[in-house]
Parts: structure tokens; sequence; C-alpha cells
DNA sequence: GAGCTTTCTGTAAACGTTTCCAGTTCGACG
DNA sequence: CGTCGAACTGGAAACGTTTACAGAAAGCTC
């Protein structure tokens, strides 16, 4: 197909139709032609193959036609569902989708927003975990239009869509308090984290709103996965003192499971990961869940259905933060052509979350109220 | 820290330093100046904040620095580990990341083959879910090195790595048989792809190596999803004959769990999305794992520590195949400049599958297998 | 068929780099 | 101090598009 002489460009397609390259380009972008010209340029371009070059036009043009989107990590669930999502919306106005895995590390963050400069991409969705100083600023002096995925300063000129995760972790904890749980532990990822923050602050408020207060002996600050959720349960009852005798941390704990469930009979956990670490660890402990010890997670991504039993959630919204995000991007793009985004117009949208209550917190113990329905959505 | 007028280009550094364009971009690249040169350049272009256009500089030097990998769904954790160690090599040697989710949509895994002509992305890395001739000719036209993850044709002159899904499915399918198991039902993935062709076959030929045939009541063809294990879980034990009395077709066989157990005592899935909705199915019926009902699943993704008791599956590298796939498109693109692939060399690897053993198959109930440690790797 | 408008076409410039080539500066050596 | 070579520099071309502009062709009206 292709002529000797590498690649067909619009020169070649020009000598062919006998044409100037002005007309092969305005045919093949529909701008307007004659009759006779057009089919010359079309069968030319036809037979050679030709394929625009993307970078040129690029360049000329002064846009990428592709978008970022800046994660933590592409592991967790919940980014899943926002690729999804800004994906297929990218896709259906021609964009492509660029994905960068910043780990969490910061300086990876930063040079994410720093390399908008390059041209590369004409516009960031970013899910950054915490916010610093550089951060506010590096979003001020953006290049490009960026979206914000998650809590921001309310003073940041920079569009955000969040999630009031607060009252999202108050959700489950009430939940879990109101169906007759007494000692509610907290499985929580970095706190020094925006979400990790947030959802200890929801977790206190709630148990305050009840009239408990916090028993530091309940609460674990750990790593947003799987393992680190297991091996969190383990020290929390292994360390935890029962309700009513004295501490005993000298035995082996799993030796005495009843001691365990007299110690915690509820765990939340401040993501679905953790939550699933939670359940293996009660499992392989000899708990049952939810008969001694209910778990709840948040973020009600795949992995609630993909726990026995099925895991009690607060959905917060993940699917369609990606979605509002990207649509967001999208009308910044098309409105002002992609210009440094006017700080006075910020725009933020705030999704709620919802409890969605599953089997593993249901047939509570002591409280009459196990007759909710398994997929029912509170409030 | 921009000055009017509009971003800095290597011509505004030029000016503000008092030199040549030429001079700037030698500066910048490192190619050697007189020390007051690259100190007069390197301070104008810290002042003025200046970040190298890349798509003017990929026009220039005709590579993109961009690679693109073509999966099906993002949502299947296995393609979350290729993900991974692509990203990380990719990073490594300064190319970013283009995702593409084809849905398993043909035109779409054909159209990323073509637009590998556009130049936004120096290489490919796709995993296809069927070969069709189409797809052999676009891999044999395509304008940059791509390498296929998945099975090819021997004579296609395209890199690609491999596993021997066969032999994994066999090893899987042994192991069940070998711990006691006589009625192995076998839940696939759309049986037209080539990874649904190869599972079955492995399982088909594990049987008869023992001796035993394909029972077609007990192989069910549905969608590599969790939902879909589930329904074809059910619907095994709602259909199926049990192995020593007629079928009951009328009744409702979960009323009847001695039943479903008499009818099947171990289930391979194709994946692991599928094994986990089986589970899922299992427990809601009352049965136990793997005490009524062994499991395995295939491609030991994160799935397998999700799900409880923890998952017994079959390791097909993916994240190996993901770091080779990797390795050999970067080597491709270093080697010869990223011009088209000399089809006489084309490589293969090929990654052995092993199976690792989990609580969901050991315990067998007659068998004396079962001291065999849980996280023991078989072969 | 002349004069007008409308439509179409080709030349050339622009997008922001890198790099070839020729010319200049610099240092060293005789 | 003059000469030679090496190191450095600037002008210009190139990468492949799109588009402004001016000029040519075509269609229309009278």
């Amino acid at each position: 197909m292709v002529t000797t002489g590498g690649t067909p460009t619009v020169e070649t397609i020009a000598e062919h139709a006998g044409v100037s390259i002005a007309s092969v380009s305005r045919v093949l972008n529909g701008h307007g032609a004659r009759a006779d010209t057009v089919r010359r340029v079309e069968r030319a371009a036809a037979e050679l193959g030709y394929v625009p070059n993307a970078v040129a036009r690029s360049l000329q043009g002064g846009r990428s036609m592709q978008l970022t989107f800046a994660m933590q990590d592409i592991g967790n669930p919940v980014y899943v569902s926002m690729v999804r999502q800004i994906q297929s919306l990218a896709k259906a106005q021609g964009y492509r989708l660029l994905l960068h895995s910043t780990d969490a590390v910061l300086a990876d963050e930063l040079a994410v927003l720093r390399s908008l400069a390059d041209r590369t991409s004409d516009g960031l969705i970013i899910c950054p975990i915490r916010i610093t100083p550089e951060h506010l600023e590096a979003l001020r002096t953006a290049a490009r239009p960026v979206v914000v995925i998650g809590s921001l300063p309310s003073e940041a000129p920079v569009d955000s869509v969040r999630t009031d995760s607060v009252a999202g972790a108050r959700l489950a904890v009430h939940h879990l308090l109101d169906t007759g749980r007494r000692r509610v532990a907290f499985i929580n990822g970095p706190a020094d984290t925006v979400p990790g923050a947030n959802r200890y602050a929801g977790y206190r408020s709630a148990l305050e709103e009840r009239g408990l207060s916090v028993d530091p002996a309940l609460v674990r600050t750990t790593e947003f996965t799987i393992e680190a959720g297991a091996a969190a349960l383990h020290a929390l009852l292994d360390e935890a003192p029962a309700a009513d005798t004295a501490a005993d941390h000298t035995a082996d704990a799993a030796a005495e499971p009843r001691l365990d469930a007299a110690a915690v009979d509820a765990v939340f956990c401040a993501n679905d990961q953790l939550a699933l670490g939670a359940a293996q660890a009660l499992h392989s402990r000899g708990l049952r869940i939810p008969e001694d010890v209910a778990v709840a997670g948040m973020d009600d991504s795949t992995l609630t259905r993909a726990s026995w039993p099925p895991l009690t959630s607060v959905d917060l919204g993940s699917a369609e933060r990606g979605r509002i995000a990207a649509r967001m991007l999208l009308d910044r793009l098309s409105q002002d052509g992609g210009d440094a985004p006017p700080p006075a117009s910020a725009r933020t949208e705030t999704v709620t979350p919802r409890l969605i209550v599953r089997a593993s917190t249901t047939a509570a113990p002591t409280a009459p109220a196990a007759e909710r329905l398994p997929e029912e959505a509170c409030r």
C-alpha cells in the first residue's frame, strides 16, 4: 500500500491527484471543493492508504486531542470505574486518554500538573490524595484546564467534583450503631490524606452524635489495601481489650474467639479493600460475619460483590464522579477553546453518598433491625 | 511567570538570552555550548518557566514518546496487573502510556491497529480476544511495532508473548481430579474467543487423560464476569442431573442441597471472575467450599485473595506477560528506531502457567491430599 | 458577451522544535 | 604574532499539517 519513500503525506496525495496540498487538506476535512477535485483526492488518498499525521495536526491546531487521568493506583477498583466513565466520554468526543499512576507520590502528582505545559494533553483530571501548598500553587498555574476529583479548599480556583465522605462515613457508623452494634472499630487509611482525615472525622462525629466517644484502641491506621486490612484486624483483636475484662496481651487471642467477639462487634473500614481484608481475617479466626462481627466498607466498588457475605458499603459515586469530572473538563475545553481556566468561575459539584446495605451488616445479634432488605439503599 | 503574549517558546528564550534559537535548543538538550551561553539560556528558561512543546518535538523527531496498550476491559484485574508493569517500564524510558479499552469490539481493535499510522503512538501492545483474518492483515501492515499478548498463528510476523493456557487448564483440572473430585463442572467464557477455546481444550484433555469424557451438562458458556459466573453456577445446579439419580428439572434444586452436591463436586472456572461468581452462588445455596464443592479459577488475580475461602487459581503470569511485552516493544523501538518491524525476526516468548493451590480446593472430601500447604505452587 | 458575484484553487506562512551547514570565535602552538 | 584546528554559533531548512490571502475560474444577470 505504501509507495517507496516512506509514508504518504498530504504532499504525496497532492502530486498523485494533481492538485495543491491546500486542496488535499480541504477535501479531507470536508471544507468544500469541486466535485471533480474531491473525487481525485479521495481516490489518491484511498489508493495510498493515507492517514493524517496527528502530531502535525496537533502542532498546527494547538490541541492534542488527548486527556490525562492521574490517579493513585490503578489497582483500586474505584479508579477503574472512574477510568471507564472518563474513557467513554472522552472517546465520544474524539479524545484519547493518557493514564498516569502516581502511586501517591507527591512529586509525581506535581510532575503531572507541570507537564500540562508540554502540550501533550489538552486537559487533566486528577485525584490527589493529599493537598499541599505546592499542589495549590501548581493547580493555580496549570497551563491547561484541570478538574480535581476530591475535596479542595474552597478558595482554590479549580473545577472540582467532590463527595461528602464525612457524611458517608457517618451513614455507615450510624447504621452499625442503629442495628445494635456497640463496639465499632475503625480501620482507616493514612490519616494525613484527605480521604483518611474525612473518614475519621465522620466516624468520630457519628459516635458522638450517639453519645459515644472514640476508643483509641479500636482505631487503626494503615494503607488502603486488602493485606493491610487483614493485618489491621488481626492487630485490633490481638491488642484490643475486651469490653468487660482486662486486656490479655500475652495469650494467643485467636485461640479465644469469644474474647474477640466481646472486644469488637463491628468494623467500619475506610474503603472496600480494607473491609475485604478485615473480612478475610475474621473468617480465618473463625468469627462469623455478621453474626459475630459486622463489616462495612466504603466506595461500593465491585469488591462488595466479590466478598462473602456481600459487603455493606457507602457508595461515594465513583462512577458518577468520573462522569461529572469528564463532562466538566470537556465543557471547559469546548467553551473557551482550552485557554487557561478563568479562576473566577471555578465550578464545584458534590455527589451525595448513599449507604448500600448488604448481608455483611444485616442479621444484627441484638437489635431487631434485621428485617432490612439486603440491597436496600438508605438515604 | 508567563510573559504577556502566551507561553514562552524557544524563540522567546533566545531573545531573552540574546542568542539564537539553535543555541537554546542545544543548551536545553545538553549538546555542548560555551559556559556563558549555557548560563544565560538556563537562566532565561528558568525565569520564563519554559517547558518544551512535546508536540513540536515529536513532529521534528518522528517519535511521540507514547505507547498504547489496548485491552478488552479495564475492569478485569488481569489487565490491571499488565497495565502496572507496562506503565512502569514505559515510564522508566520516558514513554507515556495511552490506554484503550476495546470492550472486545472487533472494529475497535482494528481501529487501534490502523490508528498506529497517525503517529500518535510509537508502538502498541494489544490483547486481542479473537484473531480474525482482518486482525492478521492489520497486524502485518501495522505502521509501527506491535506486540501481541495472546496466542497467534505461528506464521504471523508479529512479536508476541503467550501463555500455554491449555496446559494451565489441565493443571487445574488434574488437581481437582487428583484430590478426589469426580464431577468437575466447567464454567467458560465465550467459546469463540482464543482464551475460551483453549481453556475448554485443556479441560477436555485433562478429563480424557484420566479416562473421563466431557459431560455436556456440566459445561457452561457465558461472559467473563462475576455475575455471569454466579448465574452459570445456579443454572448448572438447577439443570444438571445428579450423579446417581434421574434429573429433577421441575423442583427447586436450591431446596435440596444434597442433590446439588451429588451433581457436582468441583467447579473449574475459566477465569477468577467467573470463579468468584460461582463461589457466591454456592454460598448463597448453603453449600460449603471446599467441603461440598471445590472451586478453582484462572489468572491468579487479586480476586483470589478477595474471595473466601482464598481461591485456587492458575497463574498465567499476567504481570510477567505485561513486563515481557513491554520489554519486547521497547527493544524493538530502541533497536531499529521504530521502523516497520522486520517480519522475519518476529519473536515469541511463552510463559509457563503454575497452579497456585489455596483453600478453595484443599480439604478434599474423600482423598487424603488435604495436607497440601495452602500457598504451595505446583509445577 | 460584458460585468458582476460566487466558488474554488494555489502559494505561502505558521505552529515549535531539532539539526545541517557554513561561518565565527577561541585557544594553542609554532 | 600568524596560523591551524577545535569548539562553538547563527541562519535556514525540515517535520506535516491547516489556513489567510490573493488570484483564477465558473456561474449568473442583463
